[in-house]
DNA sequence: GTTGCATATTCAACAAATTGAATATAGGCT
DNA sequence: AGCCTATATTCAATTTGTTGAATATGCAAC
């Protein structure tokens, strides 16, 4: 159950909406944590009603509404004593893996192509991270130090789709 | 849900009990598919009762009886369908890198410990990754074909493993 | 002699995630 | 006018996954 600390964590760095968040899951921590806007918004209320959160409705012309929410001090509390915990094993799924796996069995045409395109949706992320990167060197004190554990995580983010980048080169080279 | 089909691809590659696939799940594809000794068994009695499995009991001396389970015909095609659908993307959940993302609200000393148990940890499966490496490497024909794919998918495992430890020097230093 | 580990499996209650539909504003495209 | 995309959020049914307990054999350590 820490889809919920990730969200507290996310929003202590910085206050934002149901759709911010659900970007900031997709676009830099998808490395880290996988959660759909569905379980996203649901969390939210959740955390809401428990006052771990708390939101503010921002009028918007030319787009919808939103809320913005902002974690309050029961929230924070709440991370802290998690942060406490010893962390628990780290979980993955990757059906790409699977599919590999039991290549023998598939169409190798369609295992090459498929292997293309995530090797393609890696270099973007890549790319994205990298640029975050560039951002986050880039920012001014105090923000600098604000953002250094985030940034230090992405570091691993960028190391992992290198890693990932240099693999589907070279499992293509040895499937073909 | 693709367990089945983790499943499936694993009992193809070479048959077993259930105490056998919770082993192979968590030494050797840890790094893409992450799953419990009860969702396994659960699985196991689900595929046979829709004939994607068989199984033959096996009585032991020494040591409790084990049920070994099998792929039949439907499983590969069952597989096969499956092989044949564009995979769905990558989950991952690390609650490791939500505290370290929320660091700022964490106590130093105990960040540091835990990152360098994880380390640990990481580094003992890259062993075991390696050391399933070697033994893939020397395998005789025609082993050592049926093994390719299982193989090149370990060194996903490894490269990732990799990538881990040398981030976790670095986060290690940057911390301290 | 009983505690702990490795082997081997099952069940049930509960929590979390997925799938799919629904709603609403507004700009741009054909 | 109708369609697509981006913004923004909610709900409900179903499927998955987690937690915790239970059972059983036998070896080794203390």
């Amino acid at each position: 159950m820490s889809l919920r600390h990730a969200i507290l964590a996310m929003l202590d760095i910085e206050k934002g909406s149901g759709y911010d968040l659900v970007k900031r899951f997709d676009q830099s921590v998808s490395y880290f944590w996988a959660a759909s806007y569905q379980q996203i918004y649901r969390e939210l209320q959740k955390l809401e009603s428990e006052a771990l959160l708390e939101s503010e409705e921002v009028i918007q012309q030319g787009k919808p509404d939103k809320k913005i929410y902002e974690v309050t001090p029961d929230g924070i509390n709440e991370l802290q004593k998690w942060l406490e915990k010893p962390a628990k094993a780290m979980k993955i799924k990757e059906p790409l893996l699977i599919k590999i796996y039991a290549g023998d069995l598939a169409d190798t045409a369609l295992l090459i192509e498929e292997i293309c395109q995530h090797k393609a949706a890696h270099s973007v992320r890549l790319q994205q991270y990298q640029e975050m990167s560039e951002l986050l060197i880039n920012l001014e004190q105090p923000l600098r130090s604000k953002y250094f554990l985030p940034h230090q995580t992405l570091k691993l983010g960028i190391k992992i789709e290198e890693a990932w980048l240099e693999w589907a080169e070279e499992t293509l080279e040895a499937i073909t």
